[in-house]
DNA sequence: CTGATTACCTATCGCTGATAGGTGAATGGA
DNA sequence: TCCATTCACCTATCAGCGATAGGTAATCAG
């Protein structure tokens, strides 16, 4: 399966950091196209050029691994969901604008949006059974959803619901839909396209005032 | 952790289908509370009563126990949907019923569902990204659900989309809200029935004519 | 040139899923 | 009643896993 481990050449002095990016890189692809568990830490060794007890030097476990790529993968969403236009005064477009970029990142980036929100290991288990916060990528990720429904809420343009029930409804509805995309590609889904846009325009439709 | 392995009395000569049953059972509740990649076959061997080599006389892959559990939870869903009270025509209300019926399931059975819905064993992987469908149970529950939005659609009483979106986008909003329930429980969710009947709301609303 | 630091290595651990091959109780036909 | 077969289950063992221990050689500052 795997071709013969070609050694990648040592790295300079000070550039051990770049090793750390090399694993990352690599994980992320294997974990996106075997799953986490099915990948060995030999595996992702091999792919950068190193041996496997190397990898320790980086990261304490493999689950480590998977977590730095779990915050990345947040920070990504959260950063395109802050980073799209908005209107000063929020509207109705600004939503549907957010709703298409969470279901289109989850879409183009199935690997990091599994990581993200599908990912189950050992770590998080504990953690979120425990923790009763979500990392920082993620609050902030699901924040903006919470923060706009909160404006468009306050210029009275939501439906009559607390604006915290109304953003974790959305956010269940986007989630649903993009995980079960990624996760039932042999389903006979519609056309994608339309499904999507459909269950944008019910969702927003059920959200916002008419 | 788990106590000492007091050995289970040898099953009589045409009864290995119960020993099959004792493993399913546990292994449902440790995967459940654990995860299954955080189970091994020794411990479900121990909370048995059996030795570890002896999993496979019953079953050939630790994935295959995980695949007759995953089609057991859909089954149960199916059947649980299937059997619900419904009126000769069918109503808003049935479907309302049903949506209800989904949830319920969901979060009274997290491990089945969990099985069912957000486990991913190699074998799935593999299967879902070449095989066309989905396994039985799984059909048969969606097909329900399908079933029910076709019936309501031709009495013209949902919204004007192609009743297999709006099945589907149903599906979704089902699905995303049970699984981030159940993979988060510890986000700072709203009251949960509060949550669950507003969702609802939301999507009957959004499907239904009004 | 030297001493410290850094980037890596090999060897090995206990555990995992899975296989090979045997044992001994129950059963049904002679 | 004997005996062969079947069935339920065992111990011993395998290669591969994540992780640790401990060493080595390249690199850099002084």
């Amino acid at each position: 399966m795997t071709g013969k481990a070609a050694r990648s050449p040592r790295k300079a002095k000070g550039h051990g950091g770049e090793r750390r990016e090399e694993i990352l890189t690599a994980a992320l692809r294997l974990f996106g196209e075997f799953g986490i568990h099915a990948v060995s830490t030999r595996q992702i060794a091999a792919a950068v050029g190193i041996s496997q007890p190397t990898l320790y030097a980086y990261f304490s476990t493999k689950d480590e691994i998977g977590e730095e790529l779990h915050n990345r993968a947040f920070a990504q969403l959260a950063a395109r969901l802050t980073q799209l236009p908005r209107s000063r005064i929020l509207t109705q477009e600004d939503l549907s604008a957010a709703l298409k970029a969470y279901v289109d990142f989850g879409l183009e980036q199935p690997d990091a949006y599994r990581i993200a929100f599908m990912l189950e290991t050992a770590t998080h288990r504990t953690q979120f059974l425990t923790k009763p916060d979500l990392p920082a990528g993620s609050r902030e990720s699901f924040g903006v959803l919470h923060q706009m429904v909160v404006a468009l809420h306050e210029q009275a343009l939501t439906v009559d619901l607390d604006p915290d029930t109304l953003a974790q409804s959305l956010w269940a509805g986007l989630h649903g839909l993009v995980s079960l995309l990624i996760a039932r590609p042999g389903f006979p889904w519609v056309e994608r396209q339309h499904l999507i846009d459909s269950h944008l325009g019910l969702l927003a439709g059920a959200v916002l005032r008419r």
